[in-house]
DNA sequence: TTAATTTCTTAAACTAGTTTAAGGAGCGTA
DNA sequence: TACGCTCCTTAAACTAGTTTAAGAAATTAA
């Protein structure tokens, strides 16, 4: 069960058995189904997600309430529903089951809580949200370069396992296009 | 000189002169011309630049040698030439001052040990990169969700200082638009 | 002051990507 | 097996934003 976020926890830093086990009992455990909707017991907050197994994808929802994918995140992976205030104050991302998923959840006052406890946990948040903000920045450089075309040839090369997994319109939404451009985008590579 | 930067750190984590020391200690501090680029002492590395006084732009140059602006900062604001490598392996971003500028530059690997020596700082860069992914997170959304038109709109309220001291053809490239089109936008709003 | 250079504006031709629409393919359910 | 549903594909009409070009305005330098 938690073998997968330990070994990602430790990648930057090294925990002792306390500390692990400080780390896992702040985690909650959840299975969604396919097409559910992730989101931990009690009122809507800010959280991160470790997927255990599955796949996630993190959207949004505009005006005229077409959806928009920020990112992906298959077995692994950590992902957030993070945002601030474009359109609401309290606009929180929505995070949905692409397939049947097992997550660990880690609500941000959770998280707060475990950093003033084990102090190392600044250090490897630091690094996983330095490493969130690069990855962003780096999309956004992405969208500003590339042509759609050449996005989705480097989104095929950077993941070919999740371009298999996921629908056609929620990598469109991802490449910021319309599923019908992608569908002709493929036409012509064939 | 450093009022603002410890003001700055001082919102999230507070700090015993010892650490201020330790803190003014790593950094090195810039003046740099109108329309002169940031680079700390040495060979080229990833670093923070907090501005202290004046403007900076964050940009990189595509293969067609055409620059796209990613962030802008004035006084008070953090800026890094952090990216991950999209074309080249040690692509850095520029940071090039719109104004004469002081700044204080602060190398990554000075960070980490800042962090090693005082972990008040793993906390401190926790947030601000928090923060950082957040906005990013934003803008995202907001290239997805919203015309040029409203893009600029909003920028306009956002950032009605920058809108003032930042050249046109900068703020076109912030947008994702080109200056021609930014210009017949501010027409059409007259 | 003039001259050189960069920036901004305007407008017309163009194109990457959208919209609309309709048909087909797949998939879960009864 | 057929029904309903969502997803994917194709194509034609359309539009937001680009490109090209040329002149006006603002900066910079001498």
């Amino acid at each position: 069960m938690y073998t997968a976020i330990l070994a990602n926890v430790a990648r930057y830093v090294a925990l002792t058995a306390a500390e692990q086990q400080a780390f896992t009992n702040q985690l909650q455990p959840q299975h969604v189904a396919r097409h559910g909707l992730l989101q931990p017991a009690g009122p809507p907050v800010r959280y991160l997600a470790f997927v255990v197994r599955g796949c996630v994808r993190t959207y949004t929802t505009d005006a005229r309430g077409r959806e928009h994918v920020l990112a992906f995140a298959p077995e692994g992976w950590w992902s957030s529903n993070f945002t601030s205030a474009l359109s609401a104050p309290r606009a929180y991302l929505s995070l949905q089951a692409l397939e049947d998923t097992e997550v660990l959840l880690l609500r941000l006052d959770q998280l707060e809580e475990l950093c003033l406890q084990v102090p190392k946990f600044e250090r490897f948040f630091r690094l996983l949200f330095q490493n969130g903000y690069l990855l962003a920045q780096r999309r956004l450089t992405a969208r500003a370069h590339l042509s759609a075309e050449a996005r989705y040839a480097r989104f095929c090369r950077h993941y070919p396992q999740l371009h298999q997994r996921v629908a056609l319109k929620h990598i469109a939404s991802f490449l910021g296009i319309t599923p019908e451009f992608l569908s002709t985008l493929r036409g012509r590579q064939v």
